[in-house]
DNA sequence: CTTCAGATTTTGGTATACCATAATACGAAA
DNA sequence: TTTCGTATTATGGTATACCAAAATCTGAAG
């Protein structure tokens, strides 16, 4: 009988999460669901009050979320939820269609059994949250959904930075999507997507998803744009028929 | 006469770096130019002497970091340099791909003549810089390089986050591409591109920018996966033919 | 020489103090 | 009532102290 060699997985787990782990933590669910707004001044000690922690642990934080973006300070002046410009915006969108529709097309190529079936689950358990009205449980419902999309991609590193576009342009969504003709077409949208990919149809998810973020952007960037006074130039993201190479 | 508006343009300008955004410039400017290497502890009270400042600063700067994937802090031990794990190469790879390739298009079809004439000229320093073996000039004209296409491809974000990935794999990088034949072939790749940007071929310096990535990504992967003793899996980012929906 | 237990040092997480600058409040003068 | 100068408070940047846990060192025993 041969003795399995000692691993690191034997080790005793010690990931007790940090204060500062905590409070970032905090932060972002609040920002998500929108107890803090873009705009909102973060002052530390107010923090430090809330979340009955001292300053060095909020500034840690704080830092964390300021290289993600969801928050900014500039210029000597204290931080504050990030408010997007529409010019960010408008880059955001456009990155997003290059992305999501990448994610999507990998994912309907690669993921397995168990992962469409993950999936399937995810969007009955999003499409009725939706229903539900309640904020947080969506925003729950939302991760979970693109969690099991981004495992099954096989990119994890996408799969991040996907999620960090979407925190930033999660506030100018929630408000351009409100709007019950645009809710509708989003939610046949996003249908139009699942069943291609419950198909694996890798082209139909992946021009699906395309119009989908495109449709979008117009709406969200056309609100931001008017909300400003300015006029936006829409995305033009690099699309094509996919074809593989391999 | 028609007096202009006052506007945020006449504020005194007061954005003296604080002593944190110092220290992240340095860490991160050590990082990209090997003074630090993946793997390397980066002890808080090392770096307070070496930099002449105090803790707080050089946590706040290796918290930034950290969000940035630069520096890893894993379980109680403290921070050190990343080491890239060859899942995240891959995907990395993948992402760079897919992303390098757009804004080369982008750039391609939107330049201006200056940005295009600002374009040449950095080739052209990158190209004299490569010769003279200067490490830290090197650094310098690559990111000058960069800069320009970024710019003139039009999506700020795309360009922030494709300096991200760079610097991620930027030692995985310069040890693969080291070899003399693997250096010759990456330049000639890249005059490839360059030309077809110049000559206004968004659909060559598309192709031209994936091949270029993709050969990358297999010496560096093969590199990687010979050192780990593993096997890796090609990238597949999904790749098609321009086809403009405008 | 190797192993082990205890002592010492190092290190990361966190709290608090200090200070300069910005913001706000308040009272007096016009 | 408005304006202005001064006093007070708030706030971000930075340094330092404290503490628990981890790492290293040292001497004794086998």
């Amino acid at each position: 009988m041969q003795r399995t060699p000692l691993d690191d997985s034997l080790k005793v787990s010690r990931n007790q999460p940090t204060l500062r782990e905590m409070v970032l933590d905090k932060l972002r669910q609040a920002i998500m669901s929108f107890q803090l707004l873009p705009g909102d001044r973060l002052v530390e000690r107010d923090l430090c009050k809330r979340l009955g922690v001292s300053r060095t642990s909020v500034r840690e934080a704080l830092r964390h979320l300021e290289a993600e973006g969801l928050v900014e300070s500039e210029g000597g002046r204290g931080p504050r939820v990030a408010v997007i410009t529409l010019e960010d915006a408008r880059d955001i969108y456009e990155l997003r269609c290059v992305l999501e529709s990448m994610v999507v097309q990998l994912f309907t190529q690669k993921a397995t059994d168990k992962q469409m079936a993950d999936f399937d689950h995810a969007w009955e358990i999003l499409k009725a949250t939706l229903r539900s009205g309640d904020t947080v449980a969506i925003v729950n419902a939302v991760s979970d959904f693109y969690g099991v999309l981004y495992e099954g991609a096989g990119n994890r590193v996408a799969g991040q930075f996907l999620s960090l576009l979407q925190a930033r342009v999660n506030y100018l969504r929630a408000t351009s999507v409100s709007q019950k003709e645009r809710y509708l077409d989003s939610f046949q949208e996003m249908t139009k997507i699942v069943e291609a990919i419950k198909a694996r149809n890798a082209e139909a998810a992946h021009e699906a998803c395309v119009e989908h973020i495109k449709a979008a952007a117009n709406v969200a960037l056309a609100a931001l744009a008017e909300k400003q006074g300015e006029s936006v130039e829409p995305i033009s993201p690099p699309v094509s028929v996919a074809r593989s190479l391999q």
